[in-house]
DNA sequence: AATGCTATTGCAAATCATTTGCAATAATAA
DNA sequence: TTATTATTGCAAATGATTTGCAATAGCATT
């Protein structure tokens, strides 16, 4: 019963010691971890599992609501369980790091934007790229 | 001295017949091709032309700020000149349309964010996916 | 205009992220 | 406990992008 396994049986889909592990891992990661990532950490317990399970399981949840997927400025993508506020990025492109920020973007651009009227808002993503405090000191 | 060579000749590089037909498809398409749709269209000017071609030529411009590379949901990426005003992009998942909006999010961001008040911000991007009204219609 | 230096190109092969086919395995309902 | 079929691991396929290399073409100089 943890780990979105009610949410899983309700889909008529299975609940399994991979997909409990892999979800476990994307919750203690605080998001941000990318599926290569999950795969090493997951390996660690269950040595036997594949990349395309992991894959399969990331897709998986995404359609289920369980997990978004996150695209930053590189070519793969990170996962975060689903947040309960909208919240956005900020990524450090020298150390990598992630700070989060909370920020109604939807409900703005609704009001704000003219061309967003007409719009069924899905998914919104702001990504904002650029050096956290101690990386400028150190690139000076 | 069209297509930014003079910023091309300032970096000590090359002005050479791909490049410019490249940044001429790119300016033309009015932002949001990808690199496969470029190669496409310049192939129909010089056949020869490789897609090798085609990404070093936008990792290139991309360096010289000639040109943003925009993250949709997709796997791939997509191109536009460089803008002058901050505007971002509503994308429709139905038709694959996309409608720009203008938005200064990065001067809001360092007003509201306090998180982003020691930041550096080197680059933003708002990608908000949907229906528009056209699609919302045909899948009712 | 011809020459030489070296950046740039086209091509093929490599790489990285992700997906897919398939036979073996395991979760659930009966 | 058994039968049914979703799920897994593995290897091979795919799609996007990058890289090595020899041939070509810009451009500064003669």
């Amino acid at each position: 019963m943890t780990t979105g396994s009610r949410k899983l049986n309700g889909a008529g889909k299975r609940s399994t010691r991979q997909r409990a592990l892999i979800m476990d891992i994307i919750r203690r990661g605080q998001g941000h971890l990318d599926a290569d990532e999950i795969f090493r950490r997951a390996r660690e317990k269950e040595p036997r599992l594949s990349l395309s399970t992991v894959y399969r399981t990331l897709q998986m949840m995404k359609e289920l609501d369980l997990i978004d997927e996150l695209h930053f400025t590189e070519s793969h993508h990170h996962y975060e369980v689903k947040p309960t506020r909208e919240h956005h990025h900020l990524v450090c492109l020298g150390c990598g790091r992630v700070i989060e920020f909370d920020y109604p973007l939807s409900s703005y651009l609704k009001k704000e934007v003219p061309e967003a009227k007409g719009f069924e808002i899905e998914e919104t993503e702001i990504s904002v790229a650029g050096y956290c405090a101690r990386c400028q000191r150190a690139r000076r």
